[in-house]
RNA sequence: GCCGAAGUGGUGGAAUGGCAUACACGUCGGUCUCAAAAACCGAUGAGCGUAAGCUCGUAAGGGUUCAACUCCCUUCUUCGGCACCA
């Protein structure tokens, strides 16, 4: 490695430059459009990481990009603060979450600096401070007064290692997103948010996003989980009772043999009641009710169960049909009840051959006269034609569907419904280092809310937390003592605080005026700003966060705050930035920190090899020598200013325009892979041929975005005054993209047998006629007759014989 | 099982119906040098051939087309999400 040109002295220079004229900060301005480019705030851990590089640095190549065409450029940066990393740290070094997390984010400010992003650091906001989670509360107020947050004792999922609750967004392959602990299931009084209330228009709406990842899309419509179907109401023999059964396939009604109802269904305690096999089906419940969620999800293939004496009648025909109690239906999903048809539905199949159950075909595939289900090997769950099902029998499956519902509406026996996936928000954590939830229980009064006006309900500074469980708030007298502001009478403060996903569901619309001090944002500013135009981040939120902030989004909406549904246009997932194909980790020893590379090679190097070497949406392999080539790229760039000439050769003119379209259009699309490649092809130009100063300064003005120190610095000593992204972005001009003379290839039968000039304007007969009497062409064309002359024009040609 | 993404030289990757492998890394050769480094120039998919050149080649197989990495069908592999979801 040669140094040739003074990285160091150049990114202190500039940083410093960018900090003393502000040259970042936005200002909304009617006249200007405007473009708000947001990356996913980081959770302040102190260091930032590769992760952390490459993503806000394939955002600041696009902010610096729209600054140079004109726009006004809203690039915000703050931290999501609140978390449970700073209980841990703080407990370890002795220290307050409050003092860690605040030294934390010095830190890694910092180091953003040192990477040289165009941040407009007076918006800067940190979700730890009063400023900031007052409007968390002010936000949770206005929920709990439409509804929209709720108190509710239920079973909720539990992690002892953290010894607090989680969302279900927040249980990954049945344990803690966090530490992975196995979650529990544990019966509290808890906050919840009615994220139900909006699952329509959270999955409706996925339509209008044609702008983010297909994948996003579909893992969100998946999470939401829409199915429609029928409720059937049974009835139970020898008595009034009804016991509805949800189905999405309600053509194979008439192949019902038997219901199955999950082990915590309400009837079922009463069906055994008295019944000889009262005490065996006890015993099966209780042994299932005691495996948690996931070892019942695991066992895939055994399904049992116990025969409960009971009868329903199958509405459609009458007939009477034994119910059982099987460990394969949940209590969660649908009504706790199943119609079960063996033959159809391959769980069902498995159950009814292992309990000899009957069965009876009532889909026949085309083609197929399967009748016996003697013969069948496993359930058939395609399409087909109606059988043994009355009226509707010849019927395709499909049209079935549709037919029965309305049939079963009509007779009072069913209902068309829609099922979701989607259960309410559980926010209620038992930790300290949080929003506290501004709720006062009154004995006289009940459950009341902190009046605006006592917002915030600020989280003491003190607190005992040990992490050994229960809130630590709780054992804060001072804060947990408080009048009643109804009565006035003794009563207790909520000593839960928010889940930390709350604080980053709406920190967008903060940044639009991070000092506002009348509401969570001044609507004025968040006209202009809003919706963000590109947000940036980790796949790893592609539900939470970005499901979240939907919500709030569309909450605000409803307030009538803002007049858009969606908070973000376009949304760019970055990939992982791998080592030795592996992800990055402490525990893999595989890290390579971002420092040690500014300080051997710079910012400037690091952020063109990052955006070098992979696409922003793929992973990327961290490769030592690939910095190295990134390195020798700049110095070489560094070197043409020594050697410029009078005048640029027509061919490196002709070269640069080509390039400043290829460079505009794919900076556009984040395409920076390439863009890097073509301005190194311009570059090896400029080597061949030699550059003068203009082609020189507009080879600065294209790599600006991507190395900013670097190109500023070049930027002044060609002459240039103030900073590059006051520079207007270069334009091409479409003259020198005109050839006068092509290459064409020429095809015989598909395959290339030459490469020909042809003046670019030339017509098809003088291409077909110089082309035929080529004598190089000849032994693939002669004597074969001529069948096909396709011209591609200024491309190829291809002669089929 | 369902949904989604991907599979191209020794390596990262380019080409979205029209020259497969741009650009870079690595490797090899050359220039410069007492020498080395750096820098600069050149070669670099595989096979056959002295050569001009020919053949094969984008996970596998089939199809559409004058022409397929690209579009369609089937299959395989890897990664990600959801999952006894009725």
């Amino acid at each position: 490695m040669a140094t040739i040109y003074s990285f160091k002295e150049i990114e202190e220079k500039w940083q410093k430059y960018w900090q003393d004229n502000k040259s970042f900060c936005a200002d909304s301005d009617p006249a200007k459009r405007k473009y708000y480019l947001l990356e996913m705030f980081p959770y302040p851990s102190g260091k930032i990481h590769m992760g952390h590089v490459r993503n806000y640095t394939i955002a600041d190549v696009a902010a610096r990009f729209r600054m140079q065409q004109g726009y006004e450029v809203l690039h915000p940066m703050g931290f999501d603060a609140f978390g449970q990393p700073a209980e841990n740290a703080a407990i370890k070094n002795k220290t307050k979450p409050d003092i860690w997390t605040h030294k934390c984010i010095d830190m890694m400010r910092s180091e953003l600096k040192q990477m040289g992003f165009s941040y407009d650091w007076e918006r800067e906001v940190s979700t730890c401070d009063a400023d900031y989670y007052r409007w968390n509360q002010w936000i949770f107020l206005k929920m709990f007064e439409r509804g929209l947050a709720y108190k509710k004792a239920s079973a909720v999922n539990w992690c002892s290692s953290c010894e607090t609750t989680l969302a279900n967004e927040e249980v990954v392959e049945g344990g803690c997103w966090r530490c992975h602990t196995k979650v529990d299931q544990k019966d509290l009084d808890q906050w919840y948010l009615k994220i139900t209330e909006y699952k329509e228009r959270l999955l409706d709406d996925l339509q209008q996003l044609s702008h983010w990842p297909e994948r996003v899309i579909a893992m969100q419509t998946n999470w939401i989980g829409k199915s429609q179907g029928v409720e059937i109401y049974f009835r139970l023999k020898g008595s009034d009772t009804v016991i509805p059964v949800f189905t999405t396939r309600v053509d194979t009604i008439f192949g019902a043999t038997y219901c199955v109802l999950a082990c915590e269904h309400p009837l079922v305690k009463e069906l055994i009641k008295g019944t000889p096999q009262e005490k065996e089906a006890l015993r099966f419940i209780e042994k299932v009710v005691k495996e948690s969620k996931i070892t019942r999800a695991s066992s895939d293939v055994k399904k049992e169960g116990v025969f409960t004496g009971a009868y329903v009648i199958n509405p459609v025909n009458n007939e009477e049909i034994p119910i059982w109690i099987a460990d394969y239906v949940l209590m969660d999903y649908g009504t706790g009840a199943i119609m079960a048809v063996p033959t159809h539905d391959q769980r069902d199949f498995l159950f009814a051959k292992e309990h000899g159950l009957s069965m009876r075909v009532v889909i026949q595939a085309s083609g197929s006269t399967l009748q016996s289900p003697g013969e069948m090997k496993e359930a058939y769950e395609g399409d087909g034609i109606q059988v043994n099902s009355g009226q509707f029998n010849g019927l395709q499956n499909q049209e079935a569907t549709q037919k029965i519902a309305e049939w079963m509406e009509k007779q009072g026996i069913g209902k068309i419904q829609t099922h979701w996936r989607l259960r309410d928000w559980l926010i209620s954590r038992q930790r300290y280092w949080g929003t506290p939830i501004p709720m006062i229980y009154c004995p006289k009064c009940g459950i009341v809310p902190v009046p605006y006006e006592d917002l915030p309900v600020d989280l003491p500074r003190d607190a005992p937390f040990t992490g050994e469980g229960g809130s630590p708030l709780g054992k804060v007298k001072e804060f947990v003592e408080v009048s009643c502001p109804k009565c006035k009478g003794k009563s207790r403060r909520e000593t839960d605080t928010m889940a930390t996903f709350f604080d980053s569901s709406w920190y967008f619309l903060r940044f639009c005026s991070p000092k506002f001090e009348g509401a969570p944002f001044d609507e004025k500013q968040a006209k202009y700003w809003m919706p963000v135009d590109q947000y940036i981040g980790g796949i790893e939120h592609a539900i939470l966060h970005l499901l979240y902030s939907r919500f709030f989004t569309k909450f605000f909406q409803d307030l009538g705050m803002i007049d858009f549904p969606e908070p973000f246009n376009r949304l760019l997932t970055q990939g992982m930035v791998l080592k030795d194909g592996e992800v990055m980790s402490k525990s893999r020893g595989n890290i390579v920190d971002p420092d040690s590379i500014i300080k051997r090679y710079g910012a400037d190097t690091m952020r063109l090899f990052i955006l070098f070497a992979a696409p922003p949406e793929t992973e990327l392999e961290w490769d030592d020598r690939g910095i190295e080539g990134a390195f020798r790229f700049l110095n070489r760039v560094w070197r043409i200013q020594e050697n410029l000439k009078e005048k640029a050769a027509p061919d490196v003119l002709k070269a640069l325009h080509k390039t400043i379209k290829k460079v505009t259009d794919d900076y556009q699309d984040f395409k920076f892979n390439t863009a890097i490649a073509s301005l190194m092809e311009l570059t090896n130009a400029i080597y061949q041929s030699g550059a003068d100063k203009e082609v020189f300064k507009n080879l600065v003005l294209l790599l600006g975005p991507i190395v900013p120190h670097f190109c500023e610095e070049l930027w002044q000593m060609m002459g240039g005054r103030g900073s590059i992204t006051k520079v207007a972005w270069p334009k091409y001009d479409p003259q020198y993209l005109i050839e006068s003379t092509v290459t064409m290839v020429v095809q015989v039968n598909g395959r290339v047998r030459a490469r020909r000039e042809f003046p670019a304007d030339i017509t098809e007969e003088d291409l077909k006629s110089h082309v035929l009497s080529d004598e190089k062409l000849s032994p693939w064309i002669q004597n074969k007759p001529i069948r096909q002359f396709i011209v591609v024009p200024q491309k190829l040609v291809n002669i089929v014989v």
